[in-house]
DNA sequence: GCTTAAATATCGTTTCACGATATTACTATA
DNA sequence: TATAGTAATATCGTGAAACGATATTTAAGC
């Protein structure tokens, strides 16, 4: 059976993603820049990440542009800014649902008949 | 060797403690009251559910209030909205981290010495 | 008592994260 | 041009988590 494609993205590819969104980089440079970015708040190891990198690619979200030696640089696809762009919305409804918890948009709480 | 304990919350999680923020409610109920606060792009289903349910009361952070039947009630623990509250500032700061990604903040990269 | 439905529990599979370790390719230096 | 060092990538093994499907338990209604 074919391999099912990618839905969403987890954690680790968000970020991965967010790395190359404005600039191509390499899986050591990516590393680099997540944590600076998040202050060691996401700890992206080598284990997480080149298992990701091949993935990312077959699904089409990423692409090499460059290999000098051994370090391969990847940059985004069309494909991989619209699941970028469409996981920060998704994250950004998240804490829209956070700050209207206690509006009453969902209390009292009934169940449906 | 003595289980470690739970670090951070899974995303199941959050959303489990999300539904108790305000209200007691039972498994059931949490399950409907998730599908309905994300419109279901959160899909909670049994098996997620309780085997997490277990593990957040054993590790302090939840708590049965009452049982009518099978039926179980939860609430939070004093511990249990602390972790949720952290994990709210987490959501928020990943959401600013994305904000930001345009403005120069980290650009242009250069690679630590 | 019997049936139905609600709520919870369990099981098995699959996927993922992750650290530790290994490999590859380039660079510098003698 | 051998060799040492280093940067970058790849692999491996373990443990944990998500999840659907299925089973079990309890109460209510008839």
């Amino acid at each position: 059976m074919p391999k099912k494609p990618l839905e969403t993205l987890s954690e680790p590819m968000f970020y991965v993603l967010m790395a190359l969104h404005r600039q191509n980089l390499c899986g050591a440079d990516i590393v680099t820049w997540v944590n600076k970015k998040t202050g060691g708040r996401v700890a992206l190891g080598p284990g997480t990440l080149y298992t990701i990198l091949p993935k990312l690619t077959d699904e089409g979200i990423l692409q090499e542009v460059s290999t000098e030696g051994r370090k391969r640089t990847y940059t985004m696809t069309e494909k991989g800014s619209m699941l970028y762009e469409a996981e920060c919305q998704r994250l950004q409804q998240v804490v829209r649902d956070i700050d209207r918890e206690g509006d009453g948009h969902c209390l009292p709480f009934k169940k449906e008949a």
